[in-house]
DNA sequence: TTGAAAGCGATACCAG
DNA sequence: CTGGTATCGCTTTCAA
């Protein structure tokens, strides 16, 4: 008693528990870390000491100790758009900063809706290897089942960006899709200041994201904007030259077009069409993602709003929660919700991709 | 030669310095931490060992070692605003979680614009006891000199909320406040539908956060927004009561406002006006700071848009730059900036405290 | 000016 | 089943 009263000054340690419970440092090793060879009543020692002292595991002297390397593997499709790149570039500088906190993150890109070749990836996983992936892929039952089976391995899994919510994931790592298309709608009922219509222009049928930005969209379009009417979307593919291919017939055929969209990728396209025809137009065009070309858009006039997700904020999300669901220790929730931002050309962060690490 | 190359697998160590340079431990140690009585030639052995082997020390175990804890303070105005609410709590949140990494928070509170206060509350930190400090308050000569002082002592100093740009404080946790006032100008002048008045509702005038809101604002309304005038702002002090008896008489001497940007606190009495009197009014109202109080405000319709600032994230940044100051080490800058967020009614966040913290 | 050795808090191997 | 002990990477006396 004397001394729990000495030691309340520090935070007890395994020696405490180990010394209250009257067994060996080893036996109270087992017992935290659920090791079998130990009777019951000693686990009950051990246990209730724990309890009393208020023990909590100082995790970096046991990854010291242990040492624990986390192996973190991201899957990303192989497109070459801006989003994607800064994904890929985000991940390149945690990794460099994490080497140093005995975490390795490596990137691994399949092509973009190739379900099987992320089902192999996944399978091909050795738990021994890898403790934990981030996926970013359509959601798919084959997917799904792939995700399923990993997690049975033992290998933690974080959906990000786009949801897989019934493949058990164990956390998804993103926006709230309809929220963001939602958002998206209001400012434009917001800034469009006639009746007119508006155009959608979506990215592929098998994104979960593209999709539940769409409804959202619409919902919000069409609960409170009576004045304006969505009119057929176009599906971009992501990618900018179809884009750009697109538009003019769209424009052809619906001439009173006062606002567009952009859900999905393929910005590029969507920039030069409005530059070199619609300049004159009052359009309002909201996009989404923060990038080098989406910024220029914005300072530029030629865009009106971003949504975005911070995809820095994404990959140390994921890290956390992949390292979280590894070792089965609670995780901060405020931290890792992913924002909705919303940008104007007023509240951009001067430099989107700042790689300059100071000294204080 | 061969050890090195054997060596690398896993990173170097203050044993393998220790090889490499033919000294001790203990030597490589002195150098490590720049601690006296080494030879000239030593140290200069010992480093191009550290630079050979590309060493970069380990700072948990490091920590664990040193038995180092981090003591940080939280330095307060006592007001009882929702905003300043939020900022404690996420404090006493942080705290709790950061006891079992060696770091404590303490927060103290004076009273609002108490420079004196605020000054003695510095001198009177002992290096010793305390290894940094976060600063919310008003930028005057005499902070801006005690400030210096806590800095002189070598205690790590971050101004937090509103700049302290003139004391060279370590660094300022917060948003750019101009940016902010003109990101709620452009909301404000595509939100209001015809010509009007805008009211701006300011705190103090030694507030500066305030004051750079209140010029970016103007700064774009008079830039960009010609069919919008901007009428002799009212000092709200932050107070509900004081803006709430201000408002009728400056409805009455401009009937026709249409927008109102709230840029300081004192929300509630500003929220009960317009719920009182207003509702029939097409009012556009630009608040501060995502509370339960404005967030309610946001889903009824009666504020149009909320920028804010994340007080967990305030936080958490805050105690990173302290410790990451005090040890000299570097941070990464694109984790540190603090986003000026807008949120609509559909980007809301669904629960502002999530106070949950759950298992995986 | 330098080195040997004892920890920090936790883990893991090897005996018994 | 249980305990002793070396070890992780680094810091810190205490001697020399």
């Amino acid at each position: 008693m004397d001394d729990d009263d000495i030691r309340t000054v520090s935070k007890p340690t395994v020696n405490d528990i180990a010394r209250v419970a009257g067994v060996s440092l080893a036996t109270v090793d087992r017992v935290l870390n659920t090791r079998p060879g130990v009777r019951r009543v000693t686990i009950d020692r051990v246990n209730s000491a724990i309890a009393q002292l208020g023990y909590v595991r100082d995790t970096a002297a046991a990854n010291l100790a242990r040492r624990r390397l986390y192996r973190l593997l991201f899957l990303l499709p192989s497109n070459r758009n801006e989003f994607v790149i800064a994904l890929e570039q985000a991940i390149a500088e945690q990794g460099a900063k994490l080497i140093h906190q005995r975490t390795t993150l490596e990137r691994r890109s399949v092509p973009p809706f190739d379900s099987r070749a992320i089902c192999d990836t996944l399978d091909d996983l050795d738990p021994e290897e890898v403790d934990g992936v981030a996926v970013f892929g359509p959601e798919t039952p084959s997917v799904r089942d792939a995700v399923k089976r990993a997690r049975a391995k033992g290998i933690a899994v974080v959906a990000l960006v786009s949801d897989l919510p019934s493949s058990d994931r164990d956390h998804f790592v993103g926006i709230d899709n309809v929220a963001a298309g939602r958002t998206a709608a209001q400012l434009m009922g917001r800034f469009v200041r006639d009746a007119g219509r508006i155009l959608v222009i979506t990215g592929s049928r098998l994104a979960r994201d593209h999709l539940e930005r769409r409804n959202g969209f619409d919902a919000v379009i069409g609960a409170d904007y009576p004045n304006l009417d969505v009119v057929a979307s176009i599906e971009g593919r992501d990618d900018p030259e179809l884009i750009q291919e697109l538009l003019p017939d769209v424009f052809e055929a619906y001439p009173d077009i006062c606002g567009i969209y952009s859900s999905a990728a393929g910005n590029p396209g969507l920039i030069r069409f409005i530059e070199e025809t619609s300049r004159e137009r009052d359009l309002v065009v909201i996009a989404h993602e923060l990038t080098p070309g989406s910024r220029l858009a914005l300072s530029s006039g030629v865009f009106d709003a971003i949504i975005s997700q911070d995809t820095g904020h994404i990959v140390r999300s994921a890290t956390r929660l992949l390292k979280a669901t590894a070792d089965q220790v609670p995780f901060d929730s405020t931290q890792e919700r992913i924002r909705i931002d919303i940008y104007l050309r007023e509240n951009m962060p001067l430099s989107p991709i700042p790689h300059a690490e100071e000294l204080p």
